[in-house]
DNA sequence: GAATTGAATTATGAATTCATTATTCATGTC
DNA sequence: GACATGAATAATGAATTCATAATTCAATTC
């Protein structure tokens, strides 16, 4: 017992000596993991024993992790009858995806205003990097970069609560979801997208970037949702 | 003991029978009720006992509750050190009213797109409720309504999820500091806003809609944080 | 043979207990 | 008299235990 995350001894990791996280937020840190990277498929029932087996804590940081997650929305809570996780309907992701445009776009507008040079010249970096990785055909690393970019984007933002909703709404549209339906003019499209979005940011037009980037991620939405993305919804 | 909230028999209020919320749900929702009412100050320790105490049970829900108000990033957890209600620096302030007024822009965007002639003819008429509480100086009454219609654009916009994240922004920004730094003509102009928000929606001006709403959200910072709200941030 | 009822099992909800970490206060030393 | 060290106290973190609700399965009846 007590295998996979020991709370023992101080000497344990060799780090983090100074006020570890409690037990719950560890274990919430790897559930919303699992989820996320859909270990854990949609629908799925979870069972607090079966956590505790896989975690090897008790029950009690469990649930309260348990708790952490419901209140994000990655998983529903059922009185007397455990949690599942939360299935994500087409009408849930059409009603997150502009929710987080919007939070992506506030993030573009104070990044132009509010990023260093250096910053800036990362996402012009990678944004370069980003055209490499489409013209090798190279999806996981252009998945990759791509989730860079709007990092940094968030970063220079300099905003802590804004980047908090960010992660709470990105983490229900798992991303899963991102990789499928990429057909290669819509790759062209959105890498075309991306460099506007890097120039404007350079040139620190901050409305321009605001709205570009809530048209690109609009057009992911359109890209996964055929139908449901148009800009006229 | 168990006076406050009994779980135990099944006839007890006569309502909800089905499915009651769990202990922990109900006492977070008790806690960020007077946290939002700044029943309990900013700053303040919360210690596990007196909570005990006040809600009649054991330490067990208290803890879960107060893991879902810290995941809402209402208190903060430190280990082994018990919890504190968040302090909002004005820093933060600053940060989370630009997330508020995307996320209030957004709503109306969408309102304007999805709500019924019924709920914009009631959005007007709460409008026309608002100039009628400013002309008779009825503060308590204008912050009342001024709710109210935020919160009818917000169901109007259909978006659970968008609703969600307004939530638990909104909770950060708790109203005791609304009603402070009204002066005359800013509450004036709140008010034309409002009147021009009003009207923008009835004729389903969605674009508009948006961008009054995010000026409307970031003129209540600058009365708030003089200096800190202009659009130029 | 199908459906319904009830007992047994299993899982969750909450309380209690145990362990560990902070804090406080007193004592001793410089 | 001030600071440091250590013991006592109190609070939190986690495990265990107890209670209650739901599910399952078998037996009985129609």
């Amino acid at each position: 017992m007590m295998d996979t995350m020991s709370n023992g001894g101080a000497g344990d990791m060799g780090v983090a000596l100074l006020s570890r996280p409690a037990l719950a937020v560890q274990v919430a840190d790897a559930l919303r993991e699992l989820i996320m990277e859909g270990a854990i498929k949609s629908g799925e029932k979870i069972r607090e024993k079966e956590l505790t087996e896989r975690f090897g804590v008790s029950r009690t940081p469990i649930r309260e992790a348990m708790k952490i997650l419901a209140s994000e929305g990655l998983i529903e809570l059922i009185p007397n009858r455990g949690a599942i996780i939360s299935e994500r309907s087409e009408e849930e992701l059409a009603d997150a995806f502009p929710v987080l445009a919007a939070l992506e776009a506030l993030a573009g507008e104070q990044a132009a205003r509010r990023a260093t040079d250096a910053e800036l010249a990362e996402i012009v970096r990678l944004t370069v990097e980003l055209r490499a990785s489409l013209e090798r055909q190279d999806r996981p690393h252009y998945f990759e970069i791509n989730q860079a970019i709007h990092k940094a984007i968030l970063v220079a933002s300099r905003n802590e609560t804004l980047m908090r909703s960010h992660a709470t709404i990105a983490g229900l549209v798992h991303r899963a979801r991102y990789q499928a339906n990429l057909t290669r003019s819509r790759w062209e499209q959105a890498l075309a997208e991306h460099e506007r979005i890097a120039e404007a940011l350079s040139a620190r037009r901050a409305d321009e970037v605001a709205a570009l980037l809530k048209t690109h991620m609009m057009g992911k939405l359109a890209a996964i949702l055929p139908g449901r993305g148009g800009p006229a919804d």
